[in-house]
RNA sequence: GGCCCCUUCGACUAGCGGUUAGGUCACCACCCUUUCAAGGUGGCGGCACGAGUUCGAAUCUCGUAGGGGUCACCA
């Protein structure tokens, strides 16, 4: 028997880690057994339903490079994959179950039903359904029915004895079936629930283990009882453990960011989220802790799916993220996907070898694709932004830069060794130290004291560049005295930047 | 509250009767260093508790405690 595995997501809101969380899981094992990963959208809540979030589900799944064997857009032989496009699927086995006397129509309004949990609740009896609905005679629920009144079909569940269902991380757990209430089925205007939809469909589509959140173990009895209902054999289940918010609780985007497309936002790799999500309940047979989809696949096994609830953890998540950029992703790679980034930001990106360069000296310091932006953009720009700090460099540096403005114009190859010799010359002519000389110089360079190394900078921006900067940096410094007062430095911090811009116009001209 | 699930460093985890309880993130220190990172080295820190089984328990059993989930015409 091929395994087949699903992922069902509710078209609700924005694509939760969540579900990409599970989708996963279900994805390796499905993959692991040479089986097939169907994609369900379960949209029967027309009251929560958000137009849009079907696309951006397939989306999310898309950019994390987990393919469906079958989906509303990659369509399959067990179609349609939209519970809303099932309808008369539901009806006709519904009908089933209304004629073998398992369902039965119930008319309680919700007052009634209201006033009914009121009662329980004073006498101190447990809360739900107390199935008076069953006793009303067939003929009668038909009439009332074909009359046009409104109501909700629900399963007669046993009251006595338990269900008992086998999980392939749990053992054998069973329930009370005093706990069940007589489930709704179809809802009053005509959808399925969850636990009907959910059973007919994922039989008909030939689901064989159902991998689902931790949240539906309790409610896995009223799906056991249907699947009996209809004779059909049980799909294995298993149920993975829930994502937490730092305090423990079930992951909540009100807690946590949630949102998948966020993290994509932030300049998040999929590779790194699938892979941080992998070790999250999940580990490596060998302990490796990075490591692609592919190999996750190859070495899935759920026994080793550890059930202590995993806190979804941010630094960790990121940290990961920087691994990916500096030691898993080549350097084409990385440059590949920040360009449109850079672009987005302003940065028409036309020369791919000096994007290498600066890819290649920036990531050790990035650990999102943002930070190449964020951190970068002066190796962009014709005019600098100086940042308060940056400008103190300069102001304490001048004499500095402009010896080296004169040395390095005299430079004829501008690489790393030459650069080096210019600098270490100068600085031993004038018994300077390094800093002294080469704060001053990255200020200039980058309008930032938080930047690669010098010669490094210097080599990658070249000389027009190099020779440019530093001789705007001279010019906007003696054209702000003000600037360097050394007492008023932290006030001034927030100030630094629309103070530099103000500047920038008057030197313009040049530029 | 009833029911169900879970429990190894702050976080993610390895361990599946005999280990000085290992690794990763975070944190701290030192090294490297030109700022910021990255990198290197070291450190801090854990088997929730109590019984039992056993020659021997983080590992097995039972209790207790704690955490989580669930008790909808939401999924």
């Amino acid at each position: 028997m091929t395994v087949v595995t699903r992922i069902a997501p509710s078209p609700t809101g924005d694509p939760h880690v969540g579900t990409a969380y599970v989708g996963l899981f279900n994805y390796a094992y499905a993959r692991r057994h040479g089986g097939r990963f169907v994609l369900r959208i379960e949209d029967t809540d027309r009251e929560r339903y958000q137009a849009d979030a079907e696309t951006h589900i397939l989306e999310m799944f898309a950019w994390l490079g987990i393919a469906p064997d079958e989906s509303p857009l990659a369509g399959g032989p067990n179609g349609p994959y939209k519970q809303s496009e099932r309808l008369e699927i539901y009806q006709a086995h519904i009908d089933q179950l209304l004629n073998a006397g398992v369902a039965y129509r119930a008319f309680e309004t919700e007052e009634e039903l209201e006033a009914m949990r009121k009662e329980q609740k004073q006498r101190g009896l447990k809360l739900g359904y107390d199935g008076r609905g069953r006793t009303l005679p067939k003929e009668e629920q038909d009439a009332r029915a074909n009359n046009g009144e409104p109501h909700v079909i629900r399963l007669a569940t046993p009251d006595e004895g338990e269900t008992a269902f086998d999980d392939l991380l749990r053992g054998q757990i069973a329930i009370g079936n005093d706990e069940i209430r007589d489930p709704v089925l179809i809802k009053s205007d005509g959808y399925p629930t969850y636990h009907f939809a959910n059973v007919v469909d994922d039989h008909l589509m030939g689901v064989t283990h159902v991998m689902r959140a931790e949240e539906w173990v309790t409610s896995t009895p009223i799906h056991v009882l249907l699947y009996q209902a209809f004779g059909w054999t049980l799909p294995t289940f298993a149920h993975l453990p829930l994502l937490r918010n730092p305090d423990k609780s079930k992951i909540s985007k009100r807690k946590l960011d949630t949102s998948v497309a966020s993290y994509r936002e932030q300049g998040i790799l999929p590779e790194a989220l699938l892979n941080f999500l992998a070790t999250m309940g999940w580990s490596m047979p060998d302990g490796r802790e990075v490591f692609t989809l592919d190999e996750m696949v190859d070495a899935f096994d759920p026994a080793r799916i550890s059930l202590g609830g995993p806190v979804f953890d941010l630094k960790k998540l990121r940290h990961l993220n920087g691994v990916y950029l500096r030691d898993v992703l080549d350097l084409e790679e990385v440059a590949r996907r920040v360009t449109p980034l850079f672009e987005q930001a302003g940065y028409p990106q036309d020369d791919p070898e000096y994007l290498l360069d600066v890819v290649d000296v920036l990531r050790p310091r990035a650990e999102t694709l943002n930070d190449f932006v964020d951190q970068g953009g002066y190796f962009f720009v014709d005019t600098l932004d100086y940042t308060d700090d940056a400008r103190k460099r300069i102001a304490g540096g001048q004499q500095v830069l402009e010896d080296l403005e004169r040395e390095l114009s005299m430079l004829d190859v501008f690489d790393e060794d030459a650069i080096d010799d210019v600098l270490e010359d100068y600085m031993r002519s004038r018994e300077l130290k390094k800093p002294a000389v080469l704060m001053p110089l990255r200020a200039a360079l980058t309008g930032t004291t938080n930047a690669p190394s010098v010669t490094d900078l210097i080599a990658i921006l070249g000389r027009s560049r190099v020779l440019t900067r530093i001789g705007r940096a001279l010019s906007d410094m003696t054209s702000s005295l003000p600037d360097d007062h050394p007492s008023d430095e932290d006030a001034a911090e927030t100030e630094a930047k629309p103070k530099a811009k103000a500047k920038d116009p008057a030197q313009g001209p040049s530029a």
